[in-house]
DNA sequence: CGCTTCCTGACT
DNA sequence: AGTCAGGAAGCG
């Protein structure tokens, strides 16, 4: 569910509660929650007595980083939360762990699939117990390294579907199905155009796509169909700005034509057959 | 490279 | 009862 835009107004709204705070308790509803170590008793006996120096963001990886140089990192996968909040009495349907302040408030991690959880890695950048995905994990999609250059040089060659590219984190991070559809349709590509038959013109298009539509995405604090929530329980706005997802069977806002839905790399697919024509069947120039 | 799997709930 | 879900590791 929440892919970058979510992610990243989740890290804004926890960290002007987290930063500077001693963790003083860690409880854990569902074992499976924890990842690494996976012992929860070891999980919380490595968190408790830490004090949070900054609540960081790479792709999807929530990265807070604590004053002894290591780092307790956060997933959502599909449908977590972090919800912090003052009401010790308080207790979410689904809540997996607790994670208790010093000054008495709480982030407590809310997960009704359990897909998602939590890492303290050993200590040392990409110590064990890193989560596997952070390591080669692509650009930032908004920073400076990520250029049309860089994008296209992943693009080249590929004969998976452009769509597939994107969904890969090792592309690039943070993209995930909905801001993948919103992108492509912005671009005016057809998701099952392979990496190798975009053109530079196309790439170009695309690199703009994503950061337009990422950016949009955090303005507007995400895209809330059912469970995503901020740090402190708000939803966002973004569901009513998008302009393929979940849009099949309604009029393009562009040209008219009716959003079709299919099945791209495994997802539901939204796209606009007119905006987003199929392959040219020629090679491309070069 | 695409497909399956993890998990549990909502919807048709 | 069957299908689907915004993620991503693992498999063939």
């Amino acid at each position: 569910m929440p892919e970058l835009p979510e992610v990243e107004t989740v890290r804004r709204t926890l960290a002007p509660h987290l930063e500077g705070r001693r963790v003083v308790d860690v409880t854990f509803d569902d074992p499976r929650v924890a990842r690494y170590p996976t012992d929860p008793a070891r999980f919380a006996a490595r968190l408790v007595g830490r004090r949070v120096r900054a609540v960081g963001r790479r792709g999807k990886y929530l990265r807070i980083a604590l004053d002894d140089g290591g780092e307790w990192i956060v997933h959502l996968r599909m449908a977590g939360r972090l919800l912090w909040h003052r009401d010790p009495e308080r207790r979410e349907r689904f809540q997996r762990a607790r994670v208790t302040l010093d000054d008495a408030s709480a982030v407590d991690y809310i997960d009704m699939r359990c897909l998602g959880g939590m890492y303290r890695p050993d200590d040392g950048e990409g110590g064990r117990g890193t989560p596997a995905g952070l390591v080669g994990l692509g650009p930032e999609p908004l920073g400076v390294e990520f250029t049309p250059a860089v994008l296209a040089a992943r693009l080249a060659d590929r004969a998976a579907s452009v769509k597939a590219i994107l969904l890969d984190q090792r592309t690039v991070a943070g993209l995930g199905n909905i801001y993948v559809d919103e992108a492509l349709h912005r671009a005016r590509l057809h998701p099952l155009r392979t990496g190798a038959s975009l053109r530079p013109g196309e790439v170009r298009r695309l690199h703009a796509a994503i950061r337009a539509v990422l950016v949009e995405g955090i303005r507007a604090q995400g895209v809330s169909f059912a469970l995503y929530r901020d740090g402190e329980g708000r939803p966002g706005e973004m569901g009513e700005r998008l302009t393929v997802y979940g849009r099949a069977g309604q009029a393009c806002y562009a040209c008219g034509e009716t959003i079709v839905r299919a099945r791209v790399a495994g997802r539901g697919t939204a796209f606009c057959p007119r905006c987003q024509p199929a392959a040219p069947r020629r090679a491309p120039r070069r």
